[in-house]
DNA sequence: TGTATGCGTTGTGTATACATTATCGCGGGA
DNA sequence: TCCCGCGATAATGTATACACAACGCATACA
């Protein structure tokens, strides 16, 4: 080989991965626009074989779509597809609580998840939450569904509901994001909040029904207030995920 | 290349990928085995590239597992694991059937439920039903669920549920050959009928909770008697997937 | 006899060359 | 002027060669 520059730190196919989801998630690559392996491979400094594998993967991910004729694309998404996707994650989510709540979980289990909901009390107590603050809240909400989804003790639903994040805009901290664009964004991070200490409480008492009444009555919140989101695009630039949508709605 | 016999009308990829996939269904491959790259390639007859690619399409159906050293191993499955599967699947599908009710159907779109429904209560109407029917049977259930999917029109829900299927025994096909082992096997397949015949109803009717329910009830059957079917171990080798279950149950 | 080290073999990760197919443009004919 | 067909080009699908890492075995030393 001639002078590539090869970072042997990480697998090749890993980090074209990488680099292709941020180039789709930035939008430098546009939804529908066609996926050139050889670009590609410009671009990421890896060759040919690493990254078809890692085009494969982002297929599987649902970040692409394989062209019938061959090759790939970037999958784009409408607005009911974003909604659709976040109640899905929400419906696993309850699963999950449930599985949680009848299955019974130690109080040391449950101290992770009683952990971020005082740390994100913590950061709540800000009128007006600071950028900063809001970056923390992100990661910790994002912590407390990851951990909410261990106590299942179910791979196939973590596997799934992985999977079912992998979509950025269902993701927790995909949301999140999206509803901070909201003038009531703080409202509704309490409003949230409160959901997550229900959650906690029906687990500890093992009542799986209501645990995962609350996980889909929290998605179904954050259905709705994305949809207000969707209307005021004032600061929706938060969310990178943005550049999946379909320009021209269905 | 040398004498190797190339079959053109299917990509090498897919090729290898369905004999992979098949090998490992039969229990050529048993779980918790690694596959060798080399070997697949000589029992697969396609080169390493595309058994890589199937490799990692496997794995991401759920097939395979990857080893953190390198390579795949095939993946190894609990009865809880399977149970969990088939109640997941209920869970998606008791979304797409509320979907469906909420979003509404028309007469046209329904038909072709009403016609699987008429076919298998045909079929039903044998006692006992006959190897050939039972085969018509699975066909036509399998049918029923996927359309039925597909009347939820949301995409990602729709390409969730075909991933939660690719595990064999949470397909309608997998679980239905299971509860076949068991004595009252057509008396279960009457209950199912039941609740098809219900969630037609509620769809119909617009009635999003009710088609969402019977559809979870129906998942929740399907795992009470599969837990059976899987105690008295009688004609469970009707269930390919069996080679999928670990030995060790956790 | 047990353990550690080194070498060999096997197998995966990566790169690239080759084959084949799709796409686009150009030219000729209707 | 529009449509059909053919050819060139570019991009994907496939095969294989090379590099490196991991595992195992054997041997030597304690």
């Amino acid at each position: 080989m001639a002078e590539r520059e090869v970072d042997r730190s990480v697998s090749q196919t890993v980090k074209a991965q990488l680099a292709l989801r941020d180039q789709i998630l930035s939008g430098a690559l546009r939804p529908g626009e066609r996926i050139s392996e050889l670009q590609a491979v410009e671009t990421t400094g890896a060759s040919r074989t690493p990254v078809r594998m890692a085009l494969v993967r982002l297929e599987e991910e649902g970040l692409l779509e394989a062209i019938p004729s061959g090759g790939f694309m970037v999958k784009a998404f409408s607005e009911r597809d974003i909604s659709d996707s976040i109640e899905l994650r929400g419906t696993l989510e309850g699963l999950a609580a449930r599985f949680a709540a009848e299955r019974g979980v130690s109080a040391r289990e449950l101290e992770p998840l009683k952990e971020c909901l005082a740390a994100i009390d913590e950061l709540l107590r800000q009128v007006p939450i600071s950028v900063d603050a809001f970056s923390s809240y992100v990661t910790l909400n994002a912590r407390f569904h990851a951990v909410l989804t261990e106590l299942s003790r179910s791979p196939p639903l973590i596997r799934q509901i992985d999977r079912a994040s992998a979509l950025p805009f269902a993701s927790p901290s995909g949301f999140v994001m999206a509803q901070s664009a909201l003038p009531e964004a703080q409202q509704i991070l309490i409003i949230a909040q409160e959901h997550h200490r229900v959650v906690i409480d029906a687990i500890e008492n093992r009542e799986g029904a209501r645990a995962e009444a609350v996980m889909r009555e929290h998605a179904r919140l954050a259905v709705r207030n994305l949809r207000l989101a969707l209307r005021n695009r004032t600061h929706l630039d938060l969310l990178p995920a943005l550049a999946l949508i379909k320009t021209a709605n269905d």
